[in-house]
DNA sequence: CAGCAGGGGGCGC
DNA sequence: CGCCCCCTGCTGC
């Protein structure tokens, strides 16, 4: 298929793509960086490494898909102009901890194939620091910027056979594979992924990490009483109490993340994970959950039935493509053995779990699921087509349909978020200027009045780093973890003194996040009385009154009202009567203080207490 | 401004 | 595990 011409042009594109990624690793991290990058390219891409058998052979680990800067982005850093190096993520902080150790140590033995200890660990702030260039960053990111930056190896070699292209950079050979062999790359990742000499080196770092936590901990231990014996997940990286966010049990190795459920660590590791396990099998799109599927689905192809049981990707792959599927299976199945083999180690070893054997399973025989009917919107629902008809969705039927105009979204949050450009909760503390979008507020304060606004509380700031260390000294947030705010104004105050809420229209739309947790835990059960809303959303209010203490109940509560409201909502605004009566229109809410968030999506969060306006909270 | 996708979390089975 | 909701970022118009 690629014949010579192939072939040949793997070794000039070898080095096209050598050089690419040595440019950027060269602006990205330093000139540095650069040494040692292609010294050593063997012949014909030949990897000369050998590892430890008893490593080798641990396939266990997953690593975070590489963000390294693509070809594309590149160019587009050529032309932006690049971060300063140093730094493997952008807009990073190193986070501090001054109670804690903020030293960095590496291991005392070199890794052998490398020989060297490639990074040093610093538990305070969690993070790895190359021994070649200082550069700073996660477990993975530093494993991987190490191993194409500052190794003699090209690890990852093309998985075709005959084809001697390699490098050290997963992606330079996932760009080869696109560009020389017109293959899909996401085939091959599990070849790229489970690489013996990144495995190798992520253990070899999380050793390290698991060392030096383990001691930090010890040592708090001696000089507390305070026992923080975790329990971690057998496959989840292991964080020890302090060191994880928060004290969760499962703590991610490539990103902040942590939680203590371990479903949600093990979906959240998908996302470090290059395969999509689902797919939409009317448009083939992939995705890591099959609930996105879903969600993709009910957008995209309402009118046809949707089968849970075909979101499966691999069930199409085999039968329309069967080539592809032949080299994503096949390898599966090759890396299967070994992932197997390394099963009695995984509760040894302080990694990742195995990918999921997904790709390979066999697609269910029966389509014994009933065809979603629920596609339709509470609005809807009345008037629901027979789940026979293929066509289920009626002409001009509205699904999420908006009271004060004729539009109609395909889902609730994007009725939400049009309701704001009615309502424009967001509204400047300094001004009568109001916005539908948090960021359109935050570009008019930070453009007309020069400010920056805290996220959490009334604070401006006058500028980005009065800003990061307002968030750290008064909410203890690094910037590290900080989505940079967009300086949205906490509407109602001004440099920080409150304003008191107007009588009866408080702050519009305080009920999401944290935000509606404060309101539970506050006491503020008065979030009902919806208007038309009126049955659902006095119950969901009632039930807001008896969460107190409980922040989850709170949030379901407060969720379950936004629910209610939304519904009675959506009920009236479909077209198929007038009992409801719109919520009243943005005069109202003038004099009401605002609260902008991020995102114009987002609901203003409660600053105070009452909520009346129900329509307010959500919309 | 709206559509869409990705990610986190709650909850029920 | 599936479903749902919430939230956010990206993108196109």
């Amino acid at each position: 298929m690629e014949g010579g011409a192939g072939v040949g042009s793997v070794a000039s594109l070898t080095m096209d793509c050598e050089d690419m990624f040595k440019e950027i690793t060269k602006k990205l991290y330093g000139e540095e960086a650069t040494v040692g990058v292609g010294v050593g390219v063997g012949v014909g891409g030949v990897v000369g490494v050998e590892f430890p058998a008893a490593e080798r052979d641990l396939q266990d680990d997953e690593l975070r898909p590489e963000e390294h800067i693509t070809a594309w982005g590149l160019a587009a850093l050529m032309q932006n102009g690049f971060p300063p190096p140093g730094i493997l993520q952008a807009n990073f902080t190193p986070r501090t901890d001054p109670t804690a150790e903020d030293r960095w140590t590496a291991a005392e033995e070199p890794l052998a194939w490398a020989h060297s200890r490639v990074a040093a660990y610093n538990p305070a702030q969690r993070l790895f620091k190359c021994t070649d260039c200082e550069c700073v960053g996660f477990l993975a990111r530093v494993a991987e910027h190490w191993l194409g930056t500052h190794s003699q190896a090209r690890a990852f070699q093309c998985p075709l056979a005959g084809c001697g292209f390699a490098s050290g950079w997963a992606r330079a050979v996932r760009q080869h594979l696109a560009r020389d062999h017109h293959s899909d790359p996401a085939a091959a990742d599990h070849l790229l992924r489970d690489n013996p000499a990144l495995d190798d080196l992520t253990r070899y770092l999380q050793r390290l990490k698991t060392k030096v936590e383990t001691a930090r901990t010890e040592r708090r231990q001696t000089a507390s009483t305070v026992v923080a014996s975790t329990v971690v997940g057998e496959t989840a990286a292991p964080q020890s109490e302090s060191g994880g966010e928060g004290g969760k049990r499962y703590a991610c190795a490539a990103c902040p993340y942590a939680t203590d459920r371990r479903d949600l660590f093990t979906r959240h590791e998908n996302i470090h994970r290059d395969e999509k396990p689902f797919h939409c099998y009317l448009c083939q799109k992939q995705f890591n959950r099959a609930d996105h599927v879903k969600k993709h689905f009910l957008r995209m192809h309402r009118d046809q039935p949707y089968d849970l049981n075909r979101i499966r990707r691999t069930s199409v792959k085999s039968a329309a493509n069967g080539g592809s599927a032949a080299l994503y299976c096949g390898g599966q199945a090759g890396a299967g053995a070994v992932a197997t083999a390394s099963k009695a180690a995984d509760a040894a070893l302080p990694t990742l779990p195995p990918a999921p054997a997904a790709e390979c399973r066999a697609p269910p025989v029966k389509l014994e699921r009933t065809p979603l009917v629920k596609t339709d919107t509470p609005a809807t629902a009345t008037h629901k087509p027979s789940a026979s008809s293929p066509v289920r969705r009626k002409q001009g039927e509205r699904r999420y349909a908006c009271c004060y105009c004729a539009w109609s979204g395909v889902d609730n949050w994007c009725l939400k978020r049009h309701l704001n450009t009615h309502l424009k909760p967001f509204a400047c503390a300094l001004c009568e200027y109001k916005a539908a979008r948090a960021e359109r507020l935050a570009t008019h304060v930070h453009k007309v009045h020069n400010k920056k606004a805290c996220a959490k509380c009334p604070f401006l700031a006058d500028d980005q780093q009065q800003l990061a260390l307002h968030l750290r000294d008064a909410h203890h947030i690094e910037s590290r973890n900080l989505k940079v705010p967009t300086g949205v104004n906490r509407g109602g105050f001004a440099g920080g003194a409150p304003q008191p809420a107007p009588g009866g229209a408080v702050a519009p739309g305080a009920v999401q996040g944290a935000g509606a947790q404060a309101v539970g835990a506050a006491g503020a059960s008065g979030a009902g009385g919806a208007g038309a809303a009126g049955a659902a959303s006095s119950a969901a209010g009632a039930g807001t009154g008896g969460a107190a203490g409980a922040g989850g109940v709170r949030r379901r509560e407060s969720r379950a009202a936004g629910a209610a409201r939304l519904f009675g909502y959506l009920e009236a605004s479909d077209g198929s009567g007038d009992e409801y009566e719109p919520p009243p229109l943005p005069a109202e809410f003038g004099a009401a203080p605002h609260y902008a968030r991020d995102k114009e999506n987002a609901a203003p969060p409660p600053l105070h207490h009452a909520l009346h306006h129900d329509h307010c909270l959500r919309y």
